[in-house]
DNA sequence: CCTCGGTATATAAATCTTTATATACTTTCC
DNA sequence: GGAAAGTATATAAAGATTTATATACCGAGG
């Protein structure tokens, strides 16, 4: 729905490639947005025919030309208007969740097992996400903190049999 | 991806029809997922066709008569192994998550009017979300807790003139 | 020399999701 | 009696995403 202008915002911080992006993408967690590198090259061909970014082929000292691309003024100007709409409350929409939400269905022992797996997630997470030099680094870091303190409270509630927990009805 | 399995889940707090799973979907964010009806009703049928649900029509008091659909042994099962696979990272995708991480290149005054309306959303949720009687619903009350406490700490931050950001590269 | 791994671009097919639209039954309010 | 609102099911079309596959260039190690 909204790649395009994903890219086009990473494009601000200059020209890049389609691999380039790619990476960006699944490297930044604290960016709010992954796509695999097929989804990236047509997106970058439909902003080319829009006129929002430029090519320019270049020789690389490893593997194929590079097929660069930086902003025209016109995909500056489409970011910045697209980035002033209002922020809304995502949705979220992960598998990881919905088993979460079950976890009760499942016996003690598979939930503390499911627990620490997760819990071992978050902090590594935690450890390469560490250096908040802006708004989103911090909110996600805090966040991870936030989640590793309640993994493990739930451990810890599910160890002294105080379940504390409900069945979902 | 995992929207049959959902269902499946939903389904295993009793007999429901597509109405009612979507409704339940859209109304409940502690669950981590949502999905339009138009997307519910075909994957109904693809569960039905592969014998995870029995269906039954019944007459309905107000409205058209409703198609019920309810768990059979191998949804059961289906749904019992697909929650004991192990839990992953999710991957935030969110056009709201990506605005946050350009905030930076915003004025002040629209990166505190911004952050406010985003505030505002979320202490809505809070008040709708609290009752924490699940694992998942304490997650999510933590974690809005948490996110509420980062975004009153960058509206201050930016308000006090030590903006403690740098643009993003 | 040849394979492997990393860089780089790309398409096809399948699947998932959203948006728009259509239908229909019931109750309630005017 | 008619319109509106809520319940209920469904399809078509468009758009987004994932998965699989193909190609190619280069350097390093065996």
């Amino acid at each position: 729905m909204s790649l395009p202008h994903v890219l086009l915002a990473l494009l601000g911080r200059g020209p890049a490639s389609g691999w380039d992006l790619g990476t960006r993408l699944a490297k930044d967690p604290a960016l709010g947005w992954d796509a695999d590198l097929a989804q990236v090259y047509p997106a970058l061909r439909r902003l080319l025919r829009g006129g929002f970014v430029a090519l320019r082929r270049r020789r690389s000292s490893k593997g194929p030309p590079r097929r660069e691309y930086r902003l025209t003024a016109a995909g500056r100007r489409e970011f910045r208007e697209w980035l002033a709409e209002p922020l809304a409350l995502p949705k979220p929409h992960a598998a990881s969740l919905v088993r979460l939400a079950f976890l009760e269905r499942r016996p003690p022992e598979a939930r503390l097992a499911s627990l620490h797996l997760y819990r071992d997630l978050l902090a590594d997470e935690l450890e390469r996400a560490s250096s908040g030099t802006t708004a989103a680094r911090r909110r996600r870091l805090l966040l991870l903190e936030a989640e590793l303190a309640w993994a493990d409270a739930e451990a810890a509630a599910i160890l002294s049999g105080r379940t504390l927990s409900k069945e979902p009805r």
